[in-house]
This record gives C-alpha cells, sequence and structure tokens, in this order.
DNA sequence: TCCTAGCGGTTGTATATACAACCTCAGGAG
DNA sequence: CTCCTGAGGTTGTATATACAACCGCTAGGA
C-alpha cells in the first residue's frame, strides 16, 4: 500500500515541525539536565529537590496532595516517596484516617535545601539564559495555563 | 542549628514559586500524558512517536544524530531504538564506518505514523486548549531557544 | 607506520514516570 | 448494623531518562 508511505511522510512532516509533545519533552529534559547537574554536588535531583520544597511549603501534606499539585501519577508518587525516605529527608507518618499518610521534611531535609539553594540559583540562572529573554515568564504562565485547568477532565 | 531551619523555609519558598525545573517538569509531564492517553490505542507513546517522526523525516540518520537533535543521552537513544527495533519500527544498519549505525524506518513504522497522525492531531487540539492561547507558540519558541544554544557548552 | 586520543555505541546502575490491578479502610445507602 | 462504593496507597510491569565505565574503531600526529 503506497499510500502508507505518503501519508507517514506527511505526517512525520508535520509532527517534526509542530508536535508539542516533542517539543515540551525536550524542555523539560534540557532543563532538568542543568539543574541536576548543577545540584549533583549536594547528591540531590532536580524532582527531589523539588519535592522537598513542596512539602516543607505545604507543611504536613499528603502524597497525594503532592501528587496532584505536581500532576504526578499516585503510584509514581509513592515511590518517590521511599527514595526520599530511604534518604531521611521526608518523615512519613499516619495521617487523619488510618489509610491516609502524612509527609512532613526532617532536619536532613533542610539540610539539604540549604545546601542546594546556592547552587539552585546557578541552575536558575542557567535556565534563564538557555530559555531566552522571556522564555523564563512564558514557562510561568504555561504551567499557570496548566494549574488553572488542573480541575477539568 | 536555628539557621538551617530558617534558610530552608525561605529557600523551599522561593523554589516552589520560581523554580522553572519544577515548571518545566510539570508542563512535559502533562503534554506528555494528553499524547501517551491519546495515542493508546495504536499501541505507541508520545517519545516513541517522536522518534518514529525524526528518523522518518531526516531519512537514514545515526542514533547520535537524532539523540543530539532531541537533546537526549546517547546510553538512552542506544536504549530507545532497542525498543524500537523489538517493535518492527524501525531498521539498524552498519553506517559509513564499522562503529557507526544508521536508523530507518519499515515499512510497520510507517503503518504506525499513518494510523497514529489522527490521534495525534486529536492530542495536539487538547495540548493547545490545555497550554492557552500563547501557550503553543510559546513552546514552539522556547524549543527554539534551546535549540539555538545546542551548540554551546 | 605506529600510537593514541577521541568518537560512536553499549552496558551496569539508579531515578522518574505511568497504567493496571490490588488492598484497606471510611463513610454512606439500605 | 451490614454492605458496598470509592478514596488513598502499594506493587507488578514497562518505558524513559542519565551518568560512569567500558569497547572497538578511526583518524591524525609523531
Amino acid at each position: 500500500m503506497t499510500s502508507n508511505t505518503i501519508r507517514a511522510e506527511e505526517a512525520a512532516a508535520e509532527m517534526g515541525g509542530e508536535c508539542l509533545a516533542m517539543r515540551s519533552r525536550l524542555i523539560g529534559r534540557t532543563i532538568t539536565g542543568i539543574y541536576d547537574a548543577a545540584l549533583r554536588p549536594v547528591g540531590v535531583t532536580a524532582g527531589q529537590l523539588n519535592l522537598l520544597a513542596v512539602v516543607l511549603g505545604r507543611g504536613p501534606v499528603s502524597p497525594g496532595e503532592v501528587a496532584s499539585y505536581l500532576n504526578i501519577e499516585k503510584s509514581t508518587m509513592s515511590r518517590n516517596v521511599d527514595r526520599m525516605k530511604r534518604n531521611g529527608w521526608v518523615g512519613v507518618r499516619t495521617g487523619k484516617s488510618a489509610r491516609s499518610k502524612e509527609l512532613e521534611i526532617t532536619e536532613s531535609g533542610r539540610r539539604i535545601l540549604a545546601k542546594a539553594e546556592p547552587l539552585w540559583r546557578d541552575a536558575q540562572d542557567r535556565a534563564r539564559e538557555v530559555l531566552g529573554s522571556g522564555g523564563a515568564e512564558a514557562v510561568h504562565q504555561l504551567a499557570d495555563s496548566i494549574r488553572k485547568r488542573s480541575g477539568d477532565k
């Protein structure tokens, strides 16, 4: 069937030129790489630092709330929490009901956050540089758009 | 040391409000999820479809070139190629020199691309909706900014 | 010509991610 | 009170990602 060949070629051209997933993923990989490299000296990844910041910022909080806030699947969150706990950065308690849990940052987690802060700042600068002028602002707006629509679906 | 507590709290607040990695990753997860869900009926992921489009669009191409174009680490690319090959979507040949390789889409890969195309289009629409007006354009510009700086470092 | 630096790729290990299926418990319908 | 649905979490499995260390080959300098 030759039509497949032709259609595939047209589809590939359009995807290559316009696919938002390809671009969003490229951006995510690139920016994550900048932070991971900068944070390596303190032994924390970009994702882990994000979790620490959210857990500290939102006080005692359930895994589900964090997952929902960051649009992370609950099963992914479960394993992320495992790692953070294994590292001693967050404590996990039983929450209000027997089936719920509460996360709270530990003293060790605070130390990591404090040590990471200047490195995070460097990464933030480099990311702004890579994203171009206005790029950082665009990222904030995009994230806001997503948050705003989080209730939908 | 109480200063750690205070510094950690300030750092967390700033990261929570401004971290570009947190936001880029949120965007990537969300958009990827939209495409993965839409493409599920044809059994291909967003990342795999991206690879197919790039491999087809750039003709016979080495894994390293694709990796560089998408800012993917070469070892990651190696495993991605394994999966694509296992699925029968790309062929792998020895390239110009004995140590290099060439990727080429297969007929089966073309079929997947053709079948995925309308679903991809749906996802693209939904993504535009989620990103808000101007959001899609912003994503394109951000990706361009990154591409432009790919030569640096 | 021979050596060697470095390129292109693979493999070991670890994190990050999601879906499906499951478990336990809470809270409401009868 | 009993039952059952759904909320909150975990586990099995698979993809996606990166770093470090490695291997074979090539090309360029001594």
